[in-house]
DNA sequence: AAATTATGTTAGGTTTAGCTAACAAGAATA
DNA sequence: TATTCTTGTTAGCTAAACCTAACATAATTT
């Protein structure tokens, strides 16, 4: 199902902190996701109202976030890429863990998936794990 | 010299780009940069207005752009960071040259210098050069 | 030198992604 | 239940970075 296209890099921010806060507290409202991404209320609304055409979220009136199916393989996707990042930062590089967090949040929309497939190929074969394996499971749930 | 900061990641590529320009042709057009950037022309123009505020380019109505010192020293740190993650990309992950390309000129704006001085370290210690070591110096002339 | 072509510029518009101020709805409390 | 506080929404603004159409200048060719 394609919904003319383009989840830019800010989309694709909403819907990850949508799906962890959704892990963390079971639910995902505006004000708590405003907070996370350090932005103003009303710009949540805006770009809700566009993840809502491109039917990657549910969310009534007054009510909460959710994601929907095609939002959540998204998200899962996207925060896939942050770790293999962050992993490969602080576990080969030994860039320190606040760095790597904003450099992996950074370059995680972008990237080829190529140069994923390579990264992630890279550290299991120097069996730096750094709960990726885990994480591999999980996303194949979501396929 | 502090001129009210960010150069965005837009301003940075075309300052790498007529950096580019003159080594390869000794002189740097808009028309040359449009092309290059594949971006219309008056959209250079535009950039090259804040370019000049910035006091990193120098250009009269109707003659080529120049590289201030401080504009050239930019260029030459963006041009650095390209070479290194390029480096990477294809002699460590094996990514192939027209996507490393690509994925170099994404995220070589942005990423902390931390990470930028762990990944060469990583280079070095490895010892794929990747024409660094000549780079490097280089870049010590424009210091 | 006049005409043509190439190059540079201006004016004005669009989209994305943020913002503040003001207001509305819902939830909690006195 | 009336009041207050929190949360969600609307309206309207801004800035960056692109665009097209129209025009101006410079360079080249006839």
């Amino acid at each position: 199902m394609v919904h003319s296209l383009p989840v830019t890099s800010s989309l694709q921010d909403y819907l990850e902190v949508i799906l962890n806060l959704h892990q963390e507290k079971d639910t995902a409202r505006v004000t708590d996701i405003a907070d996370r991404l350090d932005i103003a209320k009303p710009s949540v609304i805006q770009a809700l109202t566009v993840l809502k055409e491109k039917g990657l979220i549910r969310q009534d009136r007054y009510g909460p976030v959710e994601l929907t199916d095609e939002g959540r393989r998204y998200a899962m996707k996207i925060r896939h890429r942050h770790k293999i990042i962050y992993g490969f930062l602080t576990q080969v590089l030994g860039v320190s863990p606040q760095v790597a967090e904003e450099d992996a949040c950074l370059v995680e929309h972008d990237l080829n998936s190529e140069t994923f497939d390579k990264l992630l190929q890279f550290m299991l074969e120097q069996d730096i794990d750094a709960g990726l394996k885990k994480e591999l499971a999980w996303q194949d749930k979501g396929k």
